[in-house]
DNA sequence: TTTTTAATTGAACATCGTTTAATTGTATGG
DNA sequence: CCATACAATTAAACGATGTTCAATTAAAAA
């Protein structure tokens, strides 16, 4: 079969992200079969290949799509917050854990896939990925209030890492939590520390 | 082929681990290949599938080889370093990611597997998972000066849960961490952080 | 209408995990 | 010492995967 017109170039990728997309969250990365995602779009594995250029490429814009739900979700529970400082902050942390914990297998394949930097990642994809970043660092520096600069840039990637690390390891079931019933809460303990130390 | 003398069951399991423990280091858990484990063990597929149950048991099996190595590489830091209290828990995490560092495929495939638990972990892997969780509970102990409780086993799975954040983000290349020279640092900044808050 | 272009496929290949019947070394009992 | 029973080991088969590529064919260009 050749070239069809069931699709333009960009409606085809949406059709396979999605696609994509729903079936990494129903098996999770491990079980994740791009054959699947091509059937379910009505295409042939070829698709994928031509269109992503390979399976990485196709991962990395499945992982993106999460990431721009996952932002997005983000900011909306900052524009439905309207306490003062703290409260901003812990409702960012409970909406990163609350997108995560409702969106398991698609959220732990975004740390699932490991990235080939040989590979260019696509621009959009990039910046997909920076959004979320961006929104710590403009809430960090709100809560601060102190203009950014690299110390602070560097205090959110840290920041960004003890959340990451308290919920990879509660959705992995790995036994370090296993007993704690409010990792999230944790979590956001070690980050009010962590910022209280920075105003000091 | 029938039964062989060539390994009693105890060295043919170690052999296995040991074999699988190295094709992991070199690909890594998205390449895993039972297969060729079992190859390099002068052993056929099968083999695997009696002495431990399954895929799932033999990467178990594995990992927890891997979180020996690690819990012992954790203590002889701790045995080495002769300062003060601040400088054994510098010394820990330091260690923590030096191992991690140098045995990189081998330490993520420990969060890349995740375990069913409804096919029960042997006893020998629960207490090496647990063994390191141990460590860390001895040092923090020793760090507050006062005797373990619930609240400190809490802060302990905390601490851990921060360190590991910012060792899986450095070590799968996340964006997050992209620019960070000194991971550890970071890492070991926020647990002082969150250690002196609860003295106060 | 004819020609060119490029999207799409199907088939082929190597590999994987998993299961099972068939082997064949080892131990046991007479 | 031989025959039997046992259990470790394997080979082969199965379905599924990722990956590549020549062949096909629909759409665009001429």
């Amino acid at each position: 079969m050749g070239r069809r017109s069931d699709h333009t170039p960009d409606e085809l990728h949406d059709l396979l992200v999605s696609r994509g997309h729903e079936v990494m969250a129903e098996r999770g990365f491990a079980k994740f079969s791009a054959r699947e995602a091509a059937r379910r779009a009505g295409y042939s594995v070829g698709t994928i290949y031509n269109v992503f250029g390979g399976l990485d490429g196709y991962l990395i814009a499945i992982n993106s799509h999460t990431f721009r739900k996952w932002s997005a979700c983000l900011q909306s529970a900052l524009a439905d917050e309207t306490g003062d400082g703290d409260a901003r902050i812990a409702a960012l942390v409970r909406a990163y854990f609350a997108f995560a914990d409702s969106n398991r297998n698609a959220w732990m394949a975004i740390y699932d896939h490991r990235i080939d930097r040989t590979n260019a990642v696509a621009k959009a994809d990039e910046t997909a990925r920076e959004e979320l970043t961006g929104i710590v660092d403009a809430e960090v520096t709100r809560w601060l209030g102190q203009p950014e600069d690299a110390s602070t840039r560097r205090l959110v990637r840290s920041l960004i890492a003890t959340v990451h690390g308290h919920c990879a390891l509660w959705l992995t079931g790995s036994y370090a939590l296993l007993q704690e019933e409010d990792p999230a809460g944790q979590a956001l303990a070690r980050v009010m520390e962590a910022l209280a130390a920075q105003r000091s």
